[in-house]
RNA sequence: GCCUCUGUAGCUCAGUCGGUAGAGCAGGGGACUGAAAAUCCCCGUGUCACUGGUUCGAUUCCGGUCGGAGGCA
């Protein structure tokens, strides 16, 4: 049976993702499908740069608003609803856009990410997040599991060895994928400087339009402040500003700037590992240029 | 005009009882298949303001010059 097509339209933060996705799916008689694990929470809106309804100009959109926040949710959980949707798209006739950031959850889908037996133990996590780092180090040895450096102090990844383990999972087994999809991979970026300033302006824009309010919003109607920290950057940030960790809106605005634009160098990191990205030249048509790719593509 | 403090990495500063120096932030690189906007790993040569002097050796001590901050008048 032959794959359906997809087009993924990745980058970092505040480069346009949203809006080329918009402009290519009205052309092609695309929806979308959107790669993000903050904007899969009702209500985190202007803190995640969530697309508005008028700016999805009629164009169908999934995977936004599928959590309530303060629930616990996951790449495979995603997965799962991003093939319902794509599959569903393409069922119509229609062609599926993965539009996002969020490098797993687009490669979980892209690539086709197989997940293995052991879901997310709460119970288990709480558990083993009482102990000391050591102690989690020391569990995975008796278990015959070996660390890298890199995951060394990286507590939410030994506990979860741990809970793969207990699931008579191997940890060191090769991932495996499966593709589902033939896919067509677009990347928009800026350079370094130029996001940097759109961060910049898009940071004070939301504070404008009640960025801040959104997070009291939320904390009235009773997100827990855990998980608002956990959420990270405008979420994690604001939070503290409103618990008076952060003295005043500059240093907010200071604080949260600089995460964003170290959150974005991650995000970087992750993308240009992927060898099959079409990056687009945002200086000349990106548009143009990508209906060139498609329709080469289709 | 006098007195005191001060001039060290892009920024804020620490330090060297004299043997050419180190943190945080910024920046760079990387990992990451069920929390991923999370979490974690790696990367620091800079005329130690300039200039004389003392010394085997000065960024470190002494003098002067030029910046900066404050105080007195």
């Amino acid at each position: 049976m032959e794959k359906s097509k997809l087009i993924v339209i990745l980058g970092t933060t505040a480069c346009g993702k949203s809006g080329l996705g918009v402009a290519l799916a009205k052309q092609y008689n695309g929806e979308i499908v959107s790669a993000d694990s903050r904007q899969v929470y009702r209500g985190l809106n202007l803190g995640t740069g969530k697309i508005t309804p008028e700016e999805m100009e009629d164009v169908p959109h999934y995977m936004l608003d599928v959590a309530e926040p303060g629930e616990s949710y996951s790449v495979a959980q995603f997965q799962q609803g991003a093939y319902t949707a794509i599959d569903d798209i393409a069922a119509r006739g229609c062609l599926p856009f993965l539009v996002g950031g969020t490098g797993l959850y687009v490669r979980a889908v892209s690539e086709g990410y197989v997940f293995h037996a052991a879901p997310p133990d709460l119970a288990l996590r709480a558990q083993l997040e009482a102990l000391s780092t050591e102690e989690l180090r020391a569990r995975l040895a008796a278990r015959g599991v070996e660390l890298d450096t890199d995951a060394w102090n990286n507590r939410p990844r030994l506990v979860r060895l741990l809970e793969k383990v207990r699931n008579g999972e191997d940890p060191h087994a090769e991932a495996a994928r499966k593709p589902r999809y033939d896919v067509l991979t677009l990347g928009v970026s800026f350079p370094r400087e130029t996001v940097c300033r759109r961060i910049d302006e898009r940071l004070l824009a939301r504070l404008d339009a009640g960025m801040v309010e959104e997070v009291a919003k939320l904390r009235r109607q009773g997100v827990s402040d855990e998980f608002l920290e956990g959420l990270g950057l405008e979420y994690r940030y604001i939070l503290r500003y409103l618990q008076g960790a952060l003295s005043s809106e500059d240093a907010l605005i200071d604080e949260l700037g600089r995460a964003i634009k170290r959150f974005a160098k991650r995000q970087v990191s992750w993308f240009k590992k992927d060898k099959d990205v079409h990056w687009l030249n945002m200086e000349a048509d990106p548009t143009a240029e990508a209906a060139a790719l498609i329709d080469a593509f289709l």
